[in-house]
DNA sequence: GGAAACGTACAGAGCCCCCAT
DNA sequence: ATGGGGGCTCAGTACGTTTCC
């Protein structure tokens, strides 16, 4: 049975267009052993049955099977358990694409957000809009306005959010549920305040997933680090007062470009908005 | 400035949700080097600006950036720069679901052909059908019938398929040009042969892809190793003439369970075609 | 006594470099 | 030119030991 011709393993290489160094891998994890080994070189020789495993190796990493997997595979000769193993995979590679279109979701966002940056260009310019009603994981807390409570708000927000694989979408936001209060008592350490982040998923989960939005509000965008952003509250509320408009009483940050897209404060773009009722 | 109260690392592994030893790593690659060092201990602290910069890492990790290319996004604070990097990623992202779109589609034909085997179990049963037209990518050479040679050709025909970027589907079919003769000839050695497959993309490529199919066909289904192949091709040229059907002169193997499926020869199935003029 | 540090090895699927023939 | 082997990649994890707060 073995007068049939053999291979050296550069003519298999050649012929499968797999590298050398793959099949004399493959030969390391005993995935292919080649069919003679000369004892005194140590060169592998290769029959063409072997070339067509070889193949056949092409084919089910294609399918997107691990080596391991295949070795496993090519050791059973059993057609259901394959047929059971290729529909896991199947299975296995709809997860996978489902993941990635929310992945290239995210991203969309991202890119929408950065671009919606420069027909923003308004600076300080105060108007009314609506709020669209999304779901957003929060977490409200009360405690301070530093940077540093903030940053722990944030890590518990997304820790909130990796544990109950929920997948978060475009900026976040931070909520002041006493911001008449702030503005007058500056130096207060227990303030009522919100941190959160709309995600893709389109139910509440009490304590973790709600509904925002679906009010109207004044609006103005900032531009630059925060220390100058209370300036532009009062702008805000004084507009409200003036059209007539009712103040609910929380004031919002809506973070359209912060840390997580660029290290440079002077780049930051803040919306703040006051929901009023009109 | 540095008055901020600094986090050990085991504080910063809790908040952020990342284990200690991955954030040692990201010291030890330059990634996030800690706020202060103790010189004589060797214990990292960590401001709370860095926290937030572990949430930034974990971020473009999610969005599909490597450990060395967030390295590099978080060196620039140039907005526009991000701003590409993230559109290039988008892309990256858009590919790798098409790639995954059409293993999947791949994967169902596998599973449709191993579910058509049982409704298949008709063995020795001799019909006309009609074969619909598809396109194949094909290899045609002279040579013999020996399993060596066709080895050979399979490996052509695979190089031709991966070097052209096609998505070959289903399973691979080998046509005899002179099949009349063949059975007169058995110990010829120079055979017209093609090896063809399936694949995705419908338009033709000179030399390459072809159409196929679009033509009535007799048919009948085999089982088991190729050495009982031929009666069943007498019995099929057979059922031909009796009916008075004009045999265009080729005979087609269709390989539906063959090597690539199964490593047992006795679960091989292969439908014979011999196209025909009614 | 728990928490920090350090060093080494391991995972998958190969790729790259150097040396021998 | 064609073999062989060993070390390297990536983004960590696991194990073991020692030192610090």
């Amino acid at each position: 049975m073995n007068r049939d011709k053999l291979f050296q393993i550069g003519e298999v290489s050649k012929l499968s267009n797999m590298p050398v160094k793959t099949i004399r891998y493959y030969d390391e994890i005993g995935l292919l052993k080649p069919e003679q080994v000369n004892p005194e070189s140590g060169y592998r020789y290769y029959s063409h049955r072997q070339i067509m495993l070889i193949l056949v190796i092409k084919h089910l990493k294609n399918v997107g099977f691990s080596l391991a997997e295949i070795k496993h595979l090519l050791g059973k000769e059993d057609m259901e358990y394959n047929k059971i193993q290729i529909a896991k995979k199947y299975k296995e590679i709809d997860d996978k694409i489902n993941d990635l279109l929310l992945l290239k979701e995210k991203i969309r966002f991202c890119l929408n957000d950065t671009s919606n940056e420069e027909k923003i260009k308004n600076e300080g310019v105060v108007k009314l809009r609506y709020v669209p009603e999304t779901y957003v994981a929060y977490l409200r807390e009360r405690g301070p306005v530093s940077s540093e409570s903030f940053t722990v708000k944030y890590c518990k927000l997304w820790s909130l959010i990796e544990k109950n694989n929920l997948h978060a979408v475009k900026h976040v936001q931070a909520i002041y549920y006493d911001s008449c209060i702030a503005f007058e008592n500056r130096n207060n350490t227990d303030f009522d305040i919100e941190v959160c982040a709309p995600v893709t998923e389109t139910k509440e989960i009490p304590g973790i997933v709600r509904k925002f939005g679906g009010f109207n509000a004044v609006s103005a965008y900032h531009y630059g680090n925060y220390d100058s952003l209370e300036a532009l509250y009062t702008k805000v509320f004084k507009y409200a007062v003036d059209h007539g408009y009712k103040i609910r009483g929380q004031a919002i940050d809506n973070y359209i470009v912060d840390i997580i897209s660029t290290s440079n404060p002077d780049n930051y773009v803040t919306e703040i908005l006051v929901p009023v009722d009109i």
